[in-house]
DNA sequence: TCAAAAGTGTTGAAAATACACCCATGG
DNA sequence: CCATGGGTGTATTTTCAACACTTTTGA
């Protein structure tokens, strides 16, 4: 026995949502597509997996090839698989996506792919399926977000309380009372404060923190609260 | 063009972890292989995507042959991916996880495929990566559990707020004080209170409760606490 | 000196926990 | 009549939400 007789063979795709934060909102990076079809039109970044990878590879693979990084954040988000999906050829698509901090973003490889950074209010349609994909990921992100710290992988290494505040805020489309965001972040004992101060934002300077994470990875699974009423938000 | 040329094709796969809970403990459906390779060995019930039909559509098809059952709680867990995962050819399968009330499940369909079910701690080892596909579930269960009422899935129309403590007490491998479970899942306006008394469990007889279906689908997404202390429980 | 952002504390309300006794009934 | 499981209430603690003023400093 060689293999699995009369069986179908199907082509296996990946699709990676990559998002990022500049500072004011929640970012998507998009490629603009130069091959057929849909050529000029943009999408998610994709590939195929080779017969010899699995699908964590290649993801890791064509995110190297976009964006210059490895050991990002990472997650399998879902599988798509509807027949009629992709008009080339049936062809079964997981999508995952990845937190990075949009500084170590290379620019350099922006120019092999035609890259570009969205607010994912301003987002152009997508190809195919890639629309449902951006919106089962934001889900995804907002759910996750409300009870485990994984927005900190969207930041520098060194960031102040005012900033992650702006990251939360964005990401849920909401206010947030300083007061208490700030006791409920620090009540995590995730963060340590630095001596230094960033003076970027403001005359007075706020403080950088970092992550401690020996507790991140402690913690991460734990249920943490970084939103208020997150029932309220998640419908 | 006519399809993608030189990409790889690989046979993809589904597997389906059923679970059912007994009035006792949560339990897993497993077949007994009947073909090579592992012939002889407990297995997941899968199958093969066919080439017109989506992951779920297949998924939905082989748990109706194994249980004689259509329109259970259905949800994708994870695409495994692993280059050597099958030993027979390269194979890509998604697993899902079905939750069903094990009273609906058809005796009958059992010889077909030798299948049984197991309680999780007396399962016995799966062949491929099978045991690592249920660790996974058994986590999604038990995260997705502790917020939403998923477990409602695994008991017939009518059950008695004793038989959910149960329940939820064996999901969970704990004991949780009987008068505080009542008033949380009293609290989330879910349950509706029958007229008639279930009088197997006792002499006295415990009143039968149904779920409001209008409110199930209305707060499924919503975070409900349905587990003390949760975050000491996953870890 | 003042505009603009950072930083901090208290109080009341709501939710969660711990805990123990009475009830109904079949045998 | 009694053993067994079903059902319920209260007091305490903890958590969450609402809310406003002072500090710093570059321009």
């Amino acid at each position: 026995m060689t293999g699995y007789n009369n069986e179908a063979r199907i082509v296996q795709a990946i699709d990676c949502l990559v998002f990022g934060f500049d500072g004011e909102t929640l970012k998507i990076l998009l490629i603009k597509r130069g091959f057929q079809p849909e050529k000029g039109k943009w999408s998610l970044m994709g590939g195929f997996a080779k017969m010899t990878e699995s699908l964590e590879q290649a993801s890791n693979r064509v995110l190297k090839q976009l964006t210059g990084l490895d050991g990002m954040y990472l997650e399998q988000l879902h599988t798509f698989s509807e027949p009629n999906r992709d008009p080339v050829e049936r062809t079964i698509s997981t999508a995952y996506f990845a937190l990075i901090d949009i500084n170590k973003y290379k620019q350099q490889l922006n120019d092999d792919y035609h890259a570009e950074w969205f607010p994912l209010k301003k987002m152009p349609k997508l190809i195919f399926d890639q629309q449902e994909m951006v919106e089962l990921a934001l889900k995804r992100i907002r759910y996750k977000a409300a009870l485990h710290p994984i927005l900190f992988e969207l930041l520098p290494g060194r960031f102040t309380i005012p900033q992650l505040q702006i990251l939360y805020e964005s990401v849920y489309n909401t206010k947030i009372d300083k007061r208490n965001f700030s006791k409920r972040v620090l009540s995590t004992g995730l963060l340590v404060k630095q001596e230094e101060k960033d003076k970027s934002g403001s005359k007075r300077g706020a403080f950088y923190y970092q992550l401690n994470m020996q507790k991140y990875y402690a913690k991460f699974q734990a249920f943490l609260n970084f939103i208020p009423n997150p029932t309220n938000l998640i419908s």
